[in-house]
Order: C-alpha cells, then sequence, then structure tokens
DNA sequence: ACGAAAAAGGAAACCGGTGTCAAAACGTAT
DNA sequence: ATACGTTTTGACACCGGTTTCCTTTTTCGT
C-alpha cells in the first residue's frame, strides 16, 4: 500500500496536483481564501500519496515545535502515569508529543541541567509535577528561557495562567471530619517533609480541623515523615510510642499510611479496631492493602489535561479551572475508637 | 546574563567569529579537519554568545530527529516509570529526548492510532514495552513506516537487533525450587491472561519444574488471572476452594499475588503459617504488604537502557545483551508448609 | 625556491515547510 | 470592450542547520 521509498513532500504534491508548494500549504492549513475546486484537487493528491507534512520542517518554518515536556520528581510512579494519561487527553488528536524529564531534586546540578535540557530541545512548553513545581527557580527558569510552563500545586504558587491547584487544606480539613464524627477524640498526625508545600498545607487543614472541633493535639501526635513508606512506619512507631492513647493516625499520603500499618502490624494493634488510618492520595496501595485503606483521593487526571490545556489551548473553557474538588474515599481502615478503660 | 530576544544562530556565530557557517557546522560536530586555532576561536564566540544549535533544523537538514517514543500499556505504573528511567540512562547526555505513547490495546483503531503518530511525529525509533511488544502487526507497522524498533520480551520475539528478552521460564523454574526446598509439594498456579506470551513462559516455566521435582500438578491448582489485583482475589478464592490442600501458590505477576494475600485474609488463612506465596516482578506493592512478599525481581531499568542503546547507539558493548538475569527477592511470605494430619 | 599534494575553509544548494507581496483570474459596473 | 475591486494563486525569500564541491592556504620533498 504505502510506497516504501522516501516520503512525499510538499513539493511532490505540488508538482503532482499542478499547483504551487504554497497553495498546498494552504490546504493542509485549512486556509479559508481557497476555491473549493482547487482545495478538492490537491487533497486528493494528498490521499493518493499518503502526505503528511514533515513536523521538522514545520517546526523550523514556525519557529516553535509541538513538544510538551514533563518535569517530575514525584515518587508516586501511578501518580505520574496518571498525570501522563491526563496530558495525553489533552493532546490527542493534535501534532503534540509528550517527552519527559524526570529530574533529581538532590542533584546541585539540577538547574543547570534543565536549562541545558530547556535549551537543546526548545520546547513548546512544560508542565511541572509536584514537588519539584514548588521550586520558584526553577519557574523563573522557564520564564527566563522563554519557554512556557504550568505547575502543578498544592497552594497558589503562581499566576493562575501557570498554575493548576488542588486545595488540600481544605480537603483535608473536611477528610477530618469524618473520624472525628466517629468519635476519635486523639488523632495522630504524620505529617511529610519540610519544605514541602503540600506538606504544609496538609498539616495546616489537619490542625485546623482538630482546632475546630475543638480537639487536643498535643506535639508528640505530630511526627514528620518524607512521604515514603520507611519513614511512615518509623513515624507509625514512634507515634504509637510515644501517645499510645492515639485511636487514629491521618498520614499526608498513602505511602506513609501504608508504613504505619506496617508499624501497626509489628506492634500488634489491629487496624481499623484498635487504630484507624487515614490516608492521602487514593494510590493503588491503598486499594491493596489489607484492610483496604480510607484515603483521599482528587483528579490528578483532569488537572493534568487542564495543565497541559493552558499550554496548547489557553482559551478554551476546559483550561480554566484551577482549583479542583477531591473526594473522600471511604474503605476499611477507619473504624469507631474502641472503648478505653 | 543570558540576552533576551531571539536565540543566536550559527550564522550570528559565523559572522562574528568571522568564518563561514560551514565552518560552524565543523565545530560544532567535532570535525577533525580543522585548524586549532580555528576552532577555539570559534569555540569562543559560542561560548560568549551561549549558542545551541537549533534542534529542529537539525533533524531537517539531517532527515532525522533524535526522539525516541516508549509505547506502552503496561498496566503497572512502576514497571512504566523504572522503563522510562533505564532510557533515560541511555540518553542522559546526548541530544536525544524521550515521547512517551500509552496505547489502548482494546481499541480496534490502535493500530490506526500508532501509524498517525508515528506518521506525524517521525520518531527516530520506538521501544515497546510488553503485553503490547508481543503484537507482531506493530513491529511490522514500525518496519513498514521505516521507524526504528526494539522488542521488550519475555520470549525471542524478534531477531536479536530489535529485541530486548527476559527469561521468564528459566526465572520461574529456579524460583519454584525454593518453596518445594522447604517442603512445599502442593503449590498452585495463578497463571496470566491467555495470549501473553509472558504469562505463556511463566506458567511453562511454573510447570517445568513441578514436573522436574516430581511433583503432582492437578489441574484445579491451575486458575488463570488477568494480571490485575481483582482477578488475583478471585483465583485465590477458587483455587484454595477447589484444592484445600494447597500450601503454597505462585502467582504470574505481584498484582495477582496481592490479591490472594486479599482472598487469604477473607478466608482466616494466614499468610506465611497455613500458606505461602510467591509473586513476581517485585513491584513496590511486594514491599509494602504485610508480611512483605518473596518475588522475582528482574532489571528493568538495565534492560530499558539496553533496549533504548540497541536505537541509538547499536555498536556498544551494552547495547549488546538481549538476556538478562532475574533474581529471587526473599521476603517472608514464604514458610515451611504446616504439618498436616 | 618551486611544484604538488594535503589540509583548511567557503559558496551555494538543499532539507520541507511558511510568510510576504505581487500577479493573475474573476465578476461586475460603466 | 474597459476599468476596477475582489478573490485566488504563485514566486521568492526565509527558518537554521548540513552537504557537495570547489578554491585557497599550508606543508613538504627535492
Amino acid at each position: 500500500m504505502a510506497k516504501s521509498g522516501p516520503a512525499p513532500t510538499i513539493n511532490d504534491v505540488a508538482r503532482i496536483a499542478g499547483v504551487s508548494k504554497k497553495t498546498v500549504s494552504r490546504v493542509i492549513n485549512r486556509s479559508p481564501l481557497l476555491k473549493q475546486a482547487t482545495r478538492e484537487k490537491v487533497e486528493k493528491v494528498i490521499a493518493e500519496l499518503g502526505y503528511t507534512p514533515n513536523p521538522q520542517a514545520r517546526a523550523l518554518a514556525l519557529r516553535r515545535n509541538f513538544l510538551l515536556g514533563l518535569l517530575h520528581d514525584n515518587p508516586n510512579a501511578q501518580t505520574v502515569l496518571n498525570f501522563q494519561e491526563g496530558v495525553l487527553d489533552a493532546i490527542r488528536d493534535t501534532e503534540f508529543a509528550l517527552v519527559v524529564r524526570p529530574v533529581d531534586r538532590h542533584s546541585p546540578a539540577m538547574l543547570d541541567d534543565i536549562r541545558n535540557f530547556l535549551e537543546l530541545q526548545r520546547l513548546y512548553g512544560v508542565l511541572i509535577l509536584p514537588p519539584i513545581s514548588e521550586n520558584d527557580e526553577l519557574a523563573a527558569l522557564c520564564r527566563e528561557m522563554g519557554c512556557g510552563y504550568v505547575r502543578m500545586g498544592s497552594a497558589a504558587l503562581d499566576e493562575a495562567e501557570h498554575l493548576v491547584q488542588s486545595n488540600d487544606r481544605e480537603m483535608v480539613e473536611a477528610v477530618v471530619d469524618y473520624p472525628v464524627e466517629l468519635g476519635h477524640e486523639r488523632i495522630g498526625l504524620i505529617e511529610g517533609p519540610a519544605g514541602f508545600r503540600s506538606a504544609f498545607e496538609r498539616r495546616e487543614g489537619f490542625l485546623a480541623a482538630m482546632k475546630r472541633h475543638g480537639l487536643d493535639m498535643p506535639s508528640e501526635a505530630l511526627v514528620q515523615g518524607n512521604y515514603r513508606f520507611n519513614s511512615g512506619v518509623d513515624a507509625a512507631h514512634q507515634l504509637l510510642s510515644e501517645n499510645p492513647h492515639v485511636t487514629a493516625i491521618f498520614a499526608s499520603n498513602d505511602e506513609m499510611a501504608a508504613g504505619a500499618y506496617h508499624a501497626a502490624r509489628e506492634r500488634g494493634v489491629d487496624v481499623p479496631t484498635d487504630l484507624s488510618l487515614v490516608g492521602f492520595d487514593d494510590s493503588p496501595i491503598a486499594a491493596h492493602i489489607w484492610p483496604p485503606m480510607t484515603t483521599v483521593g482528587w483528579p490528578i487526571r483532569e488537572m493534568a489535561k487542564a495543565a497541559a490545556l493552558k499550554l496548547v489551548a489557553p482559551d478554551t473553557a476546559e483550561a480554566q479551572p484551577s482549583n479542583f474538588p477531591a473526594r473522600l474515599v471511604t474503605r476499611n481502615s477507619v473504624a469507631p475508637p474502641a472503648k478505653k478503660i
């Protein structure tokens, strides 16, 4: 079917159709000032030849390419992949493609690496995932290099044009009501690492909710983790040792919550009978662990789509919302507290 | 620092350095037939201007771009992400970038979608992850379109040039020895979905090992799943109902093994005391579930790197191996069988 | 010091598209 | 038939690199 050999070019189409290449270009770009007959004649040749415009030539002539970049250092694979899917939802049936670029937040050369990357690839724009999205120097770099960007964050990091936001604080505040209504009064918090905006927002939401309910929050009931499984194990052990009367723990993400399950098992405390646990993110682990974990799900994929649209189609309605609602995913890791003597 | 305004081009460099653009091109491309003095003069100007060659122009002139594609429909996020990392290991410090493209195996238009994608983007080459890598039509499409490709598979799907292979059959055969040596004799298998080469290979390896050990393998001890968590739950229930004497189960991947944990809990059977469980893949879930799961890890990242090198640097030693060893990751989900009456 | 071969560098065309601007074709009023 | 305003179309330069091919310079043996 498809003739092998070099792909047909705009010149081939023009020659065979007996028109100039500019006319072919007009057909490709749906220019309105073409006679219907001419358009059809050219389209026929395009179809016969199976012609597709060369994206490199187009990119050169237009002085912009059609590549979106995804910068991320998020340790949660499912989150990253969901985000990728969301971006692809946005650019499906367009000429855009998505190039991925994990970055190493701990490398001192990170900014230089990214600068090289942006210089080398000249992307149309980049999407930045948390936690690296909180880095203002990175945003400044994008600005300086004239590269479009949208940051995904849990707080108002930037102008709406450059931001897709989840409201972690509100979400957490709402979520804490659930165990409280079940009767929990001593609730511990495993918070995320210092310097992370999401960790900060989630903690503040938690503390605000506790305060609103008039519940006591001793400082030993707040332990810091680093969003990884192992830190959740350690944090839960510490929390439970220092604060044996805690009947529920909220962890700032599912990984750490899963670590808390692990610690609970090691200590012989049963979830949820002896200890209720709530996570955040609704990662696969939450559904797969036993008992299935109650957690907070947020619409990563939709957010990713909106973020991508802000870059490639900023004027569409879908690109507008900057704030997305989360929902409580109720499973079996929360139960009313056991009656204490 | 960096002058804003349009980026400097090869013409700017040539003009300022007082040489022709061809000479600048020679400097960029490290042509050996240049006088040292000229080279240095030009390099100085390049450094001053912060000049970077325009990749689109290069791509047009060279008639090839520097984009690698990743085609995947693998449901395991960590696997996909590890693979991405491996590819990036290979292309770090080169001008290549990685474009991702999830595909929908169930869509009837899949091949057409991919054809459009390849036509539109004109990638340098694509890397294909299982299970879609087993699709021979897809490989044929790449060939037809003149797009380089490397398939990642668990069997000899293609010529070495186009293949990076794990030997699932051998791995499983070796792994089954472990529970057998501990004394297990009635071992069940939750196999993967029909039509998947990896599922086939893993099953055959399992059956071969059982046979080698002279162990009986009744047909009710073999249940099919679809590689997802839920199918593991169902399969384990079925297996345990029909075959109550089974003391160990091997699942063809970790997701299904985690499902088997889930089923075991629902039935009140303890892992590993009453039932030993072995998974495959060494996904995060294996480490995070309780008790931590014994499983088989295979070097995805290294394989991905080798796959990418086969495309971008086919002559290097690192691109050569097509076969990679797996290793048993021993954790706590396997114990000697309980003495039966 | 001279001529030939080798080395170094440049002019112009090319890759495959798009932008600018003027020319051609067309329709209509005079 | 002529003039004139629109609509369509085309010629040509340009985007920023590479390739081809040819000229200029350098090196070196005699």
